[in-house]
DNA sequence: AAGACGTGGTT
DNA sequence: TAACCAAGTCT
């Protein structure tokens, strides 16, 4: 070995040739999604921000089939303005997170009624908007006003502590990787980089086994250099899930209508519809104390099995109990008879059922 | 500031 | 299977 002995390039640190590679890369790579204008074109920020907000915490995947029905259904801020709660909450169930929607329709009214129907250009004035938090804020002023802004979402944080090679752990390294991420931000194209930062990641520098062969930014890259940019970004062990146990009560009546109860509007499923059900505790109540909780008093049967259901922050299983009452029966309703309904059994595809509901009403009644 | 807040897909 | 993950926000 000579003294000129194979020495690692010195890496230069990521700076504007970055960008410029990273943009390269996504012009000839470009992504279509229905959200996204064509190149040149201007962006719709009704588009943009229904988008953004559709994608927090969710799959592009799952996304598009209830980005392009919001659309069909209200194709301007106006029109969602003009929507009762109750229609978005059920366009989307199935969607999760359901605050979103309650917050997504209480923007659009704010836009309507505090902003002439326009969507504010500066990110100041997008974040104090509900349901725009720093991360939608920064994307529309971008992408849709082209911007200086940074968004930083999960992709952009795992490109940015790769690129610079972070060791410092998720959440406290968030506001670093919030300032490394803007020293590379062009002024001429911030939406666009935006968007390839987020290319990237959900593409090459995917969470695990990322594409560091076929990376734009590779040769920048510290993580890479160091061999460690899989194991980035670090991350605190998340609490592990505690399990809730609850009863669900089914009743159906002979012509067919299922009686289905509205939640209370804030919290867990806030607003959205249910099987009328016991409260959903760290342990199983007797079955005599749940009867207690049945929506009125009649013969229930219990369903063999269970639902199961994970939440983030919990798993659930609920017993179903089913009865079945005649149509022109007069029932005494225990509590909250004015949150409940008897809905068609053909007619549940018109309501605001979340998942989980789903999953109980076709456990108890299967086909 | 840490926990609440959904769901479905991967590994 | 369990763990982890996906374009975060709110309180």
């Amino acid at each position: 070995m000579g003294a000129v002995a194979r020495k690692q390039l010195p890496l230069r640190p990521a700076g504007p040739d970055t960008t410029a590679a990273l943009l390269d890369w996504y012009d000839s790579e470009r992504r279509e999604l229905p959200w996204r204008s064509p190149p040149g074109r201007k962006a719709d920020p009704y588009r943009v921000w229904l988008s953004e907000i559709m994608l927090q915490q969710t799959t592009v995947k799952a996304v598009i089939p209830y980005y392009r029905e919001f659309l069909r259904a209200w194709p301007n801020v106006r029109a969602l303005a003009a929507a009762s709660l109750d229609e978005v909450l059920t366009k989307w169930a199935g969607l999760g997170y359901y605050s979103r929607a309650r917050n997504l329709h209480k923007c659009a009214i704010a836009i309507v009624e505090e902003h002439g129907g326009r969507f504010p250009r500066s990110e100041a004035a997008l974040r104090k908007l509900p349901g725009i938090g720093p991360y939608t804020a920064a994307a529309i002023a971008a992408i849709a006003f082209n911007e200086e802004a940074t968004p930083v979402d999960g992709n952009i944080e795992r490109v940015i502590a790769r690129l610079f090679a972070l060791r410092l752990p998720l959440p406290a390294a968030k506001s670093e990787i919030k300032r490394l991420a803007s020293t590379l931000v062009p002024s001429d194209r911030p939406g666009d980089f935006a968007q390839a930062m987020m290319d990237l990641g959900a593409t090459v520098c995917t969470p695990k086994r990322p594409s560091c062969l076929m990376c734009p930014i590779q040769p920048d890259c510290h993580g890479y250099a160091k061999g460690m940019a899989e194991s980035l970004p670090l991350k605190l062990a998340k609490p592990d899930r505690p399990s809730r146990f609850g009863y669900a009560f089914l009743a159906l009546s002979e012509d067919g209508h299922i009686l289905l109860r509205r939640r209370q509007e804030a919290g867990l499923l806030g607003g959205m519809m249910e099987v009328p059900s016991t409260e959903w505790r760290d342990d199983w109540l007797s079955v005599e104390d749940a009867m207690r909780s049945a929506p009125f008093k009649t013969d229930w049967w219990p369903v063999t099995g269970t639902v199961t259901h994970t939440f983030t922050h919990f798993r659930l299983q609920l017993n179903v109990y089913r009865a079945i009452v005649p149509a022109d029966a007069t029932l005494t309703f225990w509590s909250e008879p004015n949150r409940c309904r008897w809905v068609n059994r053909r007619d549940l595809h018109n309501e605001a059922l979340p998942s989980l509901m789903r999953k109980v009403i076709a456990h108890a009644l299967p086909q």
